[in-house]
DNA sequence: TCCGCCGCTGCATTTTTTGCAGCGGGCTGG
DNA sequence: CCAGCCCGCTGCAAAAAATGCAGCGGCGGA
């Protein structure tokens, strides 16, 4: 789209931090850039960008501008996938910013059987926390976020919500799993591994252990899940995790998990969502229906 | 705005009906105007506008556009005045379609009580009927709409409803000037004048008098209120409009309005509202924001 | 059938955009 | 404290794009 280009080129600046290291990544010179955008803040009547010494930065004015741009600009994402669409061929891209327990299991599941119907339409997955991922709908890198417990809710539209009880995962020989569910108090008699702070997971188990006066101190703790998963089955200790992130690995034999008893540690919840207030292209609005009808199987909450 | 020139003229276009017609509205060449359509839907990939004889249409894809592009240009007014405001100069145009009633009084007051505060603002007032309205709003060219007793609500979005009783409208001398309400069967013995079916006062009184088994047979009919009213004084009938356009007359004493009883006639109902899921300008908004509380006096339905 | 209006195209001209080279200014590390 | 670096910006020439003019063929209405 040659007329969006002015507007594409100054959501680049945006990003890049200034018109030179811009232009780069456009492939035109800072000299087309630099006048591109000194003729819009001229048809403006005021400055998108203050100049700093090292760049560039947006102005109050930018700001409002360039939420403009990037609605302007996905909006005509959408458009041309709904002609697309009327024209038969259905193309278009769909863009995820999820937390790690989607990863092993269950998007390549979900993304592999839309891709299965609509060959043409390509994915984009990026490993995201909570704000991260809220931030990827704001600026439009993502068209949805399925994040663990988010915590704030401005500009995110809840799609749907799972819950998701906390896990207790170990190698099939390990005594724990002859139990169907566990209690929080059986585990302190075992060597224990956890995910870091930031997660949710820890999270509720922190808050569990705080109101049940148990301590577990893990002998591992690591930011990666399928670390924690693989080091469990290795070393034979136990570790938690949520089901949606399991389905693989226990399907095979390789590890068991258990339920965490509801009367100790409640069950997390698990958010499917977008941007408000954002029409999202087909492709994403219908992966989106996809999902929510994937995971309304599971434990939906109303 | 140079870089909005191309979906402008396609807006042109579609307007004028012929690239020709357009071409000589925007002051430039056909070649000009056309050339920018080719590359346009080159880029697009589709044919924007389907070729006839006389002049072109748009085609499906076409349709699809054509809103994208209304919605762009008019999310860019209201950047615009956004990025004015901040600069501390408040600028800006509301256009409203409404209907008849509202022309005498209401808005008059109303507009010229904002304009007071803001003297920049610019406003565009166009009578339609409740369809046209309605249509307006959709392709943007009203922000607001104020119509009585609208019946589709598609893509009408209601800012405030108020009930409005049915009037009945006479010279201070007529003999029905002396009740503090009228009954419809009051009516019968006296000429009246109505105006023309597709109206909501006549509406409202059409199905009144089915009910009641009465028959009012207008001596006058008319589509200009303004008529109607002036006509009941200078022959001594009575005809019936609804409180919101009668303020002004009914106090200098030229003219006397009286309530029809509610269980005759049922009040109808105004409705203030903006085209569904559109942002308006700040100007427009604040504007809304004034009517509905003007409006919330008067007889607001929650 | 003829006339009028339409959309469209080849070509010359004008206008706009781009790239190159270079200026001055602020921050940073030695 | 100064050299080096990266920044945004400008003059000028070249390249690219948009525009206007004249004219073609098509289609519907008189």
């Amino acid at each position: 789209m040659r007329y969006l280009a002015s507007i594409r080129y100054i959501d680049a600046v945006v990003k890049a931090g200034s018109i030179r290291a811009a232009a780069d990544t456009l492939a035109i010179t800072s000299t087309a850039l630099n006048r591109r955008i000194l003729a819009m803040e001229e048809e403006l009547g005021v400055p998108i960008f203050e100049r700093l010494a090292h760049g560039v930065r947006l102005s109050a004015a930018g700001e409002i501008y360039i939420h403009h741009i990037r609605n302007q600009l996905s909006d005509m994402e959408r458009v041309r996938s709904q002609i697309a669409d009327l024209s038969g061929v259905r193309r278009g891209h769909v863009s995820i910013a999820c937390s790690q327990a989607l990863l092993p299991y269950f998007l390549p599941e979900q993304i592999a059987l839309y891709r299965k119907e609509h060959p043409n339409v390509t994915f984009g997955v990026h490993l995201r926390d909570r704000e991260a991922a809220e931030h990827a709908l704001v600026d439009h890198s993502a068209d949805l976020a399925i994040v663990f417990e988010p915590v704030r809710l401005t500009d995110f539209m809840t799609l749907i919500r799972v819950r998701q009880p906390v896990h207790v995962v170990m190698a099939p020989d390990h005594p724990l799993a002859a139990k169907a569910t566990v209690r929080l108090s059986d585990c302190v008699d075992y060597p224990i591994a956890l995910p870091t702070t930031p997660y949710g997971v820890r999270h509720l188990l922190d808050i569990a252990m705080r109101i049940a006066g148990v301590r577990l101190d893990p002998v591992i703790q690591s930011d990666n899940f399928e670390f924690l998963r693989n080091h469990a089955v290795a070393e034979n200790i136990v570790t938690f995790q949520i089901p949606i992130g399991l389905s693989d690995e226990t399907s095979t034999g390789r590890m068991v998990s258990r339920p965490l008893d509801g009367r100790d540690v409640p069950a997390g919840i698990l958010y499917l969502g977008q941007l408000k207030g954002r029409t999202l292209p087909v492709a994403a609005a219908r992966f989106a229906s996809q999902l929510t009808s994937a995971l309304a199987g599971q434990f939906e909450v109303s």
